[in-house]
DNA sequence: AGCACGCCGACT
DNA sequence: GTCGGCGTGCTC
């Protein structure tokens, strides 16, 4: 027998399979899907098993060293998705396979995670009744009458006994698997639905067995969690699983609660803070199929799961369900193809849906439904808009006086705050500090960025340049100037101004260590603080009844970011930090600040009026022919040597101007990202909307570029920025 | 990816 | 005369 492996090695060079002889030990343990250990030129690798054969090409084979996994790692399915994804996105095979996997089971030589161990003790068939025991022995046997019990425990009682009692060969020793992440049980109220609710469930359950994509677009505090919930119980008793994707566990660990709560121990968690031996451990509960539901980030869209009843992917215009390195894929999109194959609803969430999903389910591709108001007819948040040019020559830098009237407002009514500030304003764009006025480029309608090396402002999109302006082109002023505010700096203003208030901040700087989300969101709900400051991570999926004022410090630091979705994302972030507020029985506000009032995707936010927006926007995009009037397509490339990254950009240009016909080319242009590490990048868009030539051209130029060591070539055909 | 093989410059 | 540069090619 001969098996075709596919080695850990993620270069195209490499990226085919290699033959092996199976030794006849190994005849009956191999199949396709199984990782193994061989020889490869002159060191040890290890790889997956994709095919079996009787012969081979070649005549001089090494053999399989050795089996590692006792059972198949990528299932048929799984095997059958890398290749889709593969030529999807032009990634490697092997690195389409290795992105489903927790790092445990990936192919890579040299890494070991452990499978936990424990020593469990249990009674032998019959206890002598003849023997007189120790008291502490009698305890323990005893205990072990209603069954096995860990080594540990019984210690505790006295681990001379037990050795005593091991010795005398009463008892035995066993050594048994333990998973690491135990389900603490929790207890949560469940809520009855409501009219809408039970009519978004039904339409959902009315199309089970069928591959039908919804997209459900419900408001802040109209309770999809809740309707997740029921759908997924339903497929539950049916025997079916299913797959909930949520934006970043570790920022909402509340909805993990709730369906650890109704659900039990039937559900795995999978995310990136978990320990490599939990996410291990999470695996193979799912892979044996002793897990029912699956929660969790992007990659667990890859979830060995069997007979799925439904996939669900929450919030789905977050970024991050976009991989940003290589396979660049897009977890949307693998559910679809999941979906296809389980015949299976894929049910997409989100207040505020990407315009490429709305405007699908206004083309019927996806189904809408709605739940247009929140649970038990809570009102929206009113909201407040401040134009910071009025206030900001009086007022305090970071808080106009109606802001900290507010605040000090709820501060006496022993409600909540939470405060918002827009991380995205370290991205270095020029800015008046009199008038906020931002530079823009002239053909495209994006703010220039600011580049520090060459003293210009440039386009990221059509390449356009110009010196820096030495006074405001707007009003006169002098000295333009980078924006960048910080949430430390914030805190800090706060505190002198509510001495005596608790107040507690979250951005990445505070919750880098393992469990410090968690706590400051425990510490918040339970009343700890009475105001949380921070960036986007505080704005999604966050529920505090008592939050009845949420404030944005500066709602411009998105919107001047250069990028078509700016204001897209601006909309997205108001309307999902807006929502925070009022979630009780207190009805809620909000106020935004910003030198832009009358920017659409402010005003639109004020009124919580998400298709207003999006019809406006959709004008806009289809005016300058973007996404999802066009696709597009970011072609990069990276060399250590500019020049080279240059002349290759431009071979890439020239290549693809003769070969595709039906397409319009923005660039070539150094990427928003000129150098980083000192790489350098250069970037060329494709807009098509339909495009034959687009595949091959590409796999053309990937092909060409393979065993080139200087250049390295990505291709991001759902790419969300374009930085 | 790594590593060997192979053909042209400045040095013990 | 040799040590060493990194271009090209191969790994079942």
């Amino acid at each position: 027998m001969i098996a075709q492996v596919l080695v850990e090695l993620m270069n195209k060079n490499v990226d085919k399979t290699f033959d092996y002889l199976v030794p006849s030990t190994m005849q009956d343990k191999i199949t396709v899907g199984i990782r193994v250990k061989v020889p490869f030129g002159n060191r040890t690798l290890e790889g997956f098993v994709l095919s079996l054969s009787n012969d081979s090409n070649y005549q001089k084979l090494k053999s399989i060293i050795e089996i590692v996994d006792d059972t198949i790692v990528l299932n048929e399915e799984l095997l059958d998705l890398g290749k889709q994804l593969k030529e999807r996105t032009l990634a490697t095979l092997i690195s389409c396979y290795q992105v489903m996997l927790p790092k445990a089971l990936k192919a890579k030589e040299g890494v070991v995670v452990p499978i936990r161990y424990e020593k469990m003790i249990s009674l032998k068939a019959s206890v002598p009744k003849d023997i007189a025991f120790s008291s502490k022995q009698q305890q323990i046997i005893t205990l072990l009458e209603k069954g096995a019990c860990s080594k540990k425990t019984l210690q505790a009682i006295s681990s001379s006994s037990v050795e005593t009692l091991l010795k005398k060969g009463i008892i035995t020793e066993e050594k048994v698997e333990r998973y690491r992440l135990m389900e603490d049980a929790v207890k949560a109220p469940r809520y009855p639905l409501t009219e809408e609710q039970q009519k978004v469930v039904n339409q959902v359950l009315a199309k089970r067995n069928q591959f039908v994509p919804f997209l459900l677009h419900g408001v802040t505090g109209s309770g999809k969690t809740e309707v997740y919930m029921e759908i997924i119980e339903t497929f539950l008793k049916e025997g079916k699983t299913s797959i909930v994707l949520v934006p970043e566990i570790s920022l909402t660990p509340q909805i993990v609660k709730r369906f650890r709560a109704r659900f039990g121990s039937v559900v795995a968690i999978l995310h990136s803070r978990l320990s490599e031996g939990e996410k291990y451990d999470e695996w193979r509960k799912i892979a044996r199929g002793e897990v029912s539901i699956v929660i969790g980030a992007r990659s667990a869209i890859f979830a060995p799961l069997k007979n799925i009843g439904i996939i669900i992917i929450d919030e789905e215009h977050t970024a991050s369900y976009h991989q940003e390195n290589n396979p660049r894929y897009s977890a949307i999109d693998v559910a679809l193809i999941r979906g296809e194959k389980h015949q299976c609803p894929v049910l997409l969430g989100s207040a505020t849906p990407t315009l490429e999903s709305f405007a699908r389910a206004e083309r019927g591709v996806y189904q809408l439904l709605s739940l247009p108001h929140r649970v038990e007819n809570r009102p929206l948040p009113k909201v407040v808009v401040v134009d910071l040019n009025q206030t900001r020559k009086k007022d305090s830098f970071y808080f106009s006086s109606i802001l900290l009237s507010k605040i000090q407002e709820r501060i006496e009514k022993q409600e909540q705050v939470m405060l918002l500030l827009n991380r995205r304003g370290y991205a270095s764009y020029l800015s008046c500090p009199h008038c906020g006025y931002v530079v823009k480029c002239p053909n495209c309608d994006i703010s220039l960025t600011y580049h520090k090396n060459s003293n210009t402002l440039r386009c990221h999109y059509c390449g356009y340049g110009t010196k820096l302006p030495t006074t405001c082109p707007q009003c006169k002023e002098s000295a333009m100037r980078s924006i960048g505010m910080g949430t430390e700096k914030l805190e800090e203003e706060l505190q002198k101004l509510f001495p005596s208030v608790g107040i507690v901040r979250m951005d990445y700087d505070t919750t880098s260590r393992k469990g410090a989300h968690e706590k400051i969101i425990e510490d918040f709900a339970q009343g700890k603080y009475q105001i949380l400051l921070g960036t986007q991570m505080i704005a999604k999926g966050l529920d505090f009844p008592k939050v009845t004022l949420v404030g944005v410090i500066n709602a411009d630091t998105g919107l001047n970011i250069p990028d078509f979705r700016s204001s897209e994302n601006t909309f997205q972030l108001l309307d999902q930090v807006a929502g925070r507020s009022g979630r009780g029985t207190v009805a809620g506000e909000v106020v935004i600040q910003t030198f832009n009032p009358d920017h659409y995707a402010i005003q639109y936010a004020k009124n919580h009026d998400y298709l207003g927006f999006y019809q406006e926007e959709m004008k806009i995009r289809k005016q300058l022919k973007y996404s999802p009037y066009y696709y597009m397509t970011l072609v990069k490339v990276a060399s250590k040597e500019e020049v080279v990254a240059r002349m290759e950009i431009q071979k890439i240009y020239r290549s693809l101007e003769r070969n595709l016909k039906s397409s319009i080319l923005l660039g070539p242009t150094s990427a928003g990202l000129y150098k980083v590490n000192n790489i350098y990048y250069y970037q060329i868009i494709i807009k098509y909307k339909k495009e034959d030539a687009l595949y091959p051209t590409l796999t053309k130029i990937v092909d060409y570029y393979k065993s080139n060591s200087k250049i390295k070539i990505m291709i991001d055909f759902h790419a969300r920025s374009f930085l």
